[in-house]
DNA sequence: GCCAACGTTGGC
DNA sequence: GCCAACGTTGGC
């Protein structure tokens, strides 16, 4: 069964043009450092499941694009370099700890702002506008999905 | 830069 | 297992 999530990304590191431009379009979800995140990508979610991009930490916040899931999990190798500020010193390369999927971007849309998804009711319950959210990685449902994917590319 | 909210750590 | 201290996220 085909799922849904909203995945942040700060557009300093990987916008929605990075994904885009990207090698097929495809870029490793590196830097995901919380278990409930880490859990989502390794339990939920699925080749195929569909991705609301959404840029975090800038300017104008909200969602940017559609994307979705292009693998599965595989261990994130940012937390075995030191010079990445990924780095998890306590992680074990036999036992790594943080994952990665890949995630390939499928349409760049305008932007839905954060105001505008608050000012939309039947959003209200979206987890990544509850109150205090800070998960990276959010289940969307089909509603949602089908909401929002109407509003930004229509049919 | 501020700060609310939340997760993690570590002493006990 | 509790919980205070600390660190991080992320909007503003």
């Amino acid at each position: 069964m085909t799922q849904y999530w909203l995945m942040k990304s700060e557009p300093e590191e990987c916008s929605i043009d990075d994904a885009i431009n990207a090698p097929d379009a495809t870029v490793p979800w590196t830097g995901v450092r919380n278990y409930q995140a880490r859990n989502f990508m390794r339990d939920g979610m699925k080749v195929g499941d569909g991705v609301l991009f959404y840029h975090s930490s800038c300017p104008e916040p909200g969602i940017v694009g559609i994307a979705k899931v292009a693998s599965g999990t595989r261990p994130d190798p940012t937390q075995f370099d030191k010079k990445s500020p990924y780095f998890d010193p306590a992680s074990k390369r036999e036992e790594p700890r943080w994952l990665l999927l890949d995630v390939k971007a499928v349409k760049k849309t305008r932007l839905m702002g954060l105001p505008e998804l608050r000012d939309t009711p039947e959003l209200a319950d979206m987890v990544v506008l509850k109150r205090g959210n800070r998960l990276s990685i959010t289940p969307v449902s089909e509603a949602h999905w089908n909401f929002i994917k109407r509003k930004l590319v229509g049919g």
